[in-house]
DNA sequence: CTGCCTAAGGCAAAGAGTTTGCGTTTGGTG
DNA sequence: CACCAAACGCAAACTCTTTGCCTTAGGCAG
């Protein structure tokens, strides 16, 4: 129901847009909870029976919203070396996702989310841009992990206690992890 | 909002009682997507008003349903060794949680859940079960890890993928993560 | 370029769920 | 036993959601 097939030009695009920026406007002018589908209509210059009829409803509507600004916008960066690379790459994560608004992004994408296609999604995102890191450490000749490893030994601790225990976690802690996937002395 | 101190007897114990009574039974009479409170409440004997007042709204009703359900009934088995013990409880959880109602359920409990309470019981519930496993590991004199340790390597893992990624999860892959934070030889 | 065909949107009424004020019941407590 | 406040029931007001019907406007074939 979310990433619709929808008409990619002229009329539909226009509204799909504008319902995203109202979305994103109320959001931060009014707060996550303070959303009703009516409201994000009105600012959008569409009528509620729009949005309920490509969405199905306000959860859906806030999942699309959510994935689309946990899409990574740009490369992760490059430090010369493997560890450094996964260190910085993985501190940024968790700084971006134990946010409030990281955390409600993930959580909107997560609920309304019937088929499971928007958290697959986030998790692409995630494992892509570790395929980057770990591409470029390849090409350097490192000895690298491959992408499944660190996902579950980086990105899935980090994911979880964000969820599930959003108390202690700091950067140290993404560090920890890193050095755990990667050998105490960066391999 | 949820777990909330109530009048620990009487009415309100009844009536706590009730509601969680109708949930459970609306949902497996009917689906979990076919609830709604004033059906709930009819069913239960109260007034909508009722539930909305205690609850808030029926995500947060599911939500303390959910973590309920969550919470284990029964302590992990004794196999005699670390290895097996830690195998099978991963064994039986990732079983019981990648079930669609196990995944509706985490997901119930994760979203209606503003201050994160429910969701770290959720948690808790499975530190307690590992704890439980390396305690008895450790009076039999095994070399054993922390439970922090086993939350990271195991449970991290299974989780962020029965979110996430949905497909491809089989006791294999619990066994795979078991022996991972053991050693390959159940160390 | 023109004219169909259909997906998508607008409108408005009907339906359903939610919120709230007020009076009553009922546990807990001195 | 008497009091107090939490919790509940009731019902009205309100908001959101759903639906049928009509109009608009992309896309596409001729």
């Amino acid at each position: 129901m979310s990433r619709q097939m929808v008409r990619p030009g002229g009329r539909s695009a226009r509204v799909q847009a504008s319902v995203h920026a109202a979305v994103r406007e109320l959001v931060s002018e009014l707060g996550r909870d303070a959303l009703t589908v009516p409201l994000v209509a009105q600012r959008a210059g569409v009528t509620p029976s729009t949005i309920y009829r490509r969405w199905g409803d306000l959860r859906e509507l806030l999942s699309d919203v959510a994935v689309e600004r946990l899409r990574p916008d740009t490369a992760p960066g490059d430090h010369g070396a493997l560890s450094s690379d996964l260190t910085a790459w993985a501190e940024q994560f968790l700084d971006e996702m134990s946010s409030p608004t990281g955390r409600a992004h993930i959580r909107d994408a997560l609920l309304g989310d019937p088929d499971g296609g928007n958290a697959g999604r986030c998790s692409a995102y995630a494992a892509g841009q570790i395929d980057v890191i770990l591409t470029r450490a390849t090409e350097r000749g490192e000895n690298t992990s491959d992408v499944e490893t660190v996902v579950d030994h980086v990105v899935a601790p980090l994911m979880y206690r964000i969820l599930f225990r959003p108390d202690g976690l700091d950067a140290a802690y993404a560090r920890r992890l890193v050095e755990g996937v990667l050998g105490p002395a960066g391999r």
